[in-house]
DNA sequence: CCTGAGGGAGAACGTTCGGTCTCATCGCTA
DNA sequence: TAGCGATGAGACCGAACGTTCTCCCTCAGG
């Protein structure tokens, strides 16, 4: 029991092969990357793999639902003991440059991945828009919350600045990068009113 | 003669050739397109593909030499005509959502080539961050032009608002972010004095 | 006339791809 | 102890990959 679509993963062969392909994925890209590229390092066998998920996509399906529960986690810790609103956007703001500067930076799990799936229809496109529309939907809520103005155009200016940041953030300084982003966050705040 | 590194191309299979394969590279990714696929929509054979070219990936590298001629070229073009050097920014900015809201727009040819060649050493990925270290210059040289203060964090926020919209184009109404964007690159010039 | 470059047509190379198969083994539990 | 599900080991498949090859045709310049 508790296989479900999204489901569990009592199995530690399972558990090697997801992490593998999570940290080969994100690292090198996904259409590059063979499935013997992963059983090899995460020392399974082939017939494991096709044990445990249909194929390579639904193994890429789940390398990116596990990068998504991550991010959500991630941003409601960060949120959490802030005592403003404005100080929850700075949070989640500080959350986004921490991975930019931390080890292994390879941009957007998402961005980099639906650089590879363009077909809009195609399931690992359509994982890519509901992060992002999750993640627009976060901030626009979370600034809707600092002053009293309408906070889609603030949200939508805020998810641009995360994007470009997170595009260029293992392609220039990454101190550089998270410095001009965290700026133009506050730049967002001050045209609430903060 | 006229047969360079980055050069000629007197030869009409060649023409058909680059023009596919940048159709095809910029609208569905590299990785996962074959030479076959090129050939072919080309109208061309195989032999003449390696008669002109040393293998697939210098063909990655013509095109994106040839996107890089056209939006030098294109930027270049915008600001023919503007008078004021704020002028000039906004006519570059419109230049970018011009591209977004053109048909069949995949978002920045460069940032979905650098997703599929994550390696900094790769001639491909070093083609991008040429691209992009031009663009950032030329911007932040732009920028200078707009008041007193230093342009290079006016620069670099410009840039990070680009690659945000270049990335979101394709992904949300393309519309939408183009009236976000203009009114952070607005912003930017507010911020110089404008 | 001859020559040689450019191109078309297509076979063939070795490798890798994603995926399926069989069979032996291990560990748990009924 | 018997049985059963999960795993390991590895052969195997057809297809696609990038690349090289031979052969023939065409056409422009000597």
């Amino acid at each position: 029991m508790s296989e479900g679509t999204g489901g569990g993963s009592t199995s530690a062969a399972r558990a090697r092969l997801l992490s593998t392909a999570t940290k080969i994925f994100y690292a090198e890209g996904i259409h590059s990357v063979g499935v013997d590229r992963i059983i090899a390092e995460a020392q399974v066998t082939r017939a494991t793999l096709y044990r445990h998920f249909a194929g390579k996509e639904e193994l890429v399906l789940a390398y990116l639902d596990q990068a998504d529960r991550g991010i959500r986690a991630g941003v409601e810790a960060a949120q959490a003991g802030q005592e403003t609103a404005a100080d929850r956007v700075r949070a989640v703001g500080r959350f986004i440059t921490d991975g930019i500067q931390g080890p292994g930076f390879r941009g957007c799990a998402f961005l980099n991945a639906v650089a590879e799936y363009p077909d809009p229809t195609h399931p690992v496109h359509r994982a890519v828009l509901a992060h992002r529309q999750w993640f627009l939907d976060t901030v626009t809520e979370l600034l809707a919350q600092v002053g009293d103005a309408p906070a889609d155009e603030a949200g939508r200016h805020l998810v641009m600045l995360r994007d470009g940041a997170m595009a260029a953030g293992c392609l220039f300084d990454p101190k550089l990068i998270s410095e001009t982003f965290l700026l133009g966050v506050e730049g967002i705040l001050r045209a609430r009113g903060v």
